[in-house]
DNA sequence: GTCTATATTCGGATAGAC
DNA sequence: GTCTATCCGAATATAGAC
């Protein structure tokens, strides 16, 4: 039995990263392997399943951490709390995983559950906060919707380069003005 | 000089569906060759510069569209009512963009550019609506914003296969569900 | 476990005949 | 304008030596 190694982590971390800049599709086995400091077949070593494989060791990697996001957010006390939570935390949290939306639809099976699954968390998370400080599930499962649209949105439209640099909203301000236009 | 022909066109057409369906990077120009019926050397004699080219062809052909839903929420006459039309139009007119997000951070200065254009077109139609209801200007773009990732948000969670079938929600009722929490 | 070398497939693009 | 044929490069993946 080979000895614990963590190249097989560093190549997790190293695609992580590399998803997180460039996309699932647009960054290749070779550019992992040579961020690494290994070759392709190393990789095939560690990843019998190819990128495929490498995809969901990320995905389960990262899981940890959506859940923390929803985590926090459940201790909120008030509805608006929780939207401010949401704004700073999702912001922090999951800036890397913008990618994971357009390349959903191009992904195989196995991949795309391990996706689905970080996606659910978030959903789920938020419809359980809401729920809490809004009695009706069907007003709540909304506003909830409402919030995980808002997240989405503001990782395309800031966290990469469509309108990076012309402004510097962050996710927290503007959910700040949504918990505004409430008052 | 040759005889106006209508293939040029076709492949624009052509081009918008598959991209539309499948993303830019992920359509090959084979695919679009094949679904026009001709090759892929009819394609390049129609855009000398490749698909790069098809990439701007695609979005001058779909601007109109855009200007038209920022001309009708230009109609609005109360904040919410703009909301409102956002929702509708948004859902209904520009559903088959969703692909130009993830793929702007791989694109070409050129293509760059006209993808910019669509987003900016949006963005200024927002800003100028809200600003005619709120008087302060910052506010107001802030609302703009929202309303943006909003609409970004609601196409890449439920225009493709994200959450499709979990629920039946449309923009429409989204934004409602916003103007009932500013009532 | 990691390498070299290579198989295979696919995508963008072009030359030249018709 | 459209085709056939082909080139080139890149990407995933594997075989087999060390």
């Amino acid at each position: 039995m080979p000895k614990r190694t963590n190249r097989r982590d560093l190549i997790v971390q190293t695609a992580t990263e590399l998803f997180g800049k460039n996309g699932y599709q647009a960054t290749s086995t070779r550019q992992i392997a040579e961020a690494v400091g290994c070759t392709e077949a190393a990789l095939y070593y560690h990843f019998k399943e190819g990128k495929q494989a490498l995809l969901c060791a990320v995905m389960a990697a990262r899981m940890p951490e959506v859940q923390a996001v929803m985590d926090r957010c459940a201790q909120a006390t008030s509805l608006k709390e929780a939207l401010q939570l949401f704004g700073k935390r999702f912001e922090e949290r999951t800036s890397g995983m913008r990618w994971l939306m357009m390349e959903l639809s191009h992904l195989g099976d196995e991949e795309r559950a391990a996706v689905l699954e970080a996606f659910s968390a978030i959903r789920n998370g938020l419809v359980t906060v809401v729920r809490r400080f809004v009695p009706d599930e069907t007003q709540a499962d909304r506003i909830a919707w409402l919030m995980f649209c808002i997240g989405v949105g503001y990782q395309q439209l800031f966290a990469e380069t469509v309108f990076q640099g012309q402004t510097d909203l962050s996710m927290q301000e503007l959910m700040a003005t949504l918990v505004g236009l409430m008052a």
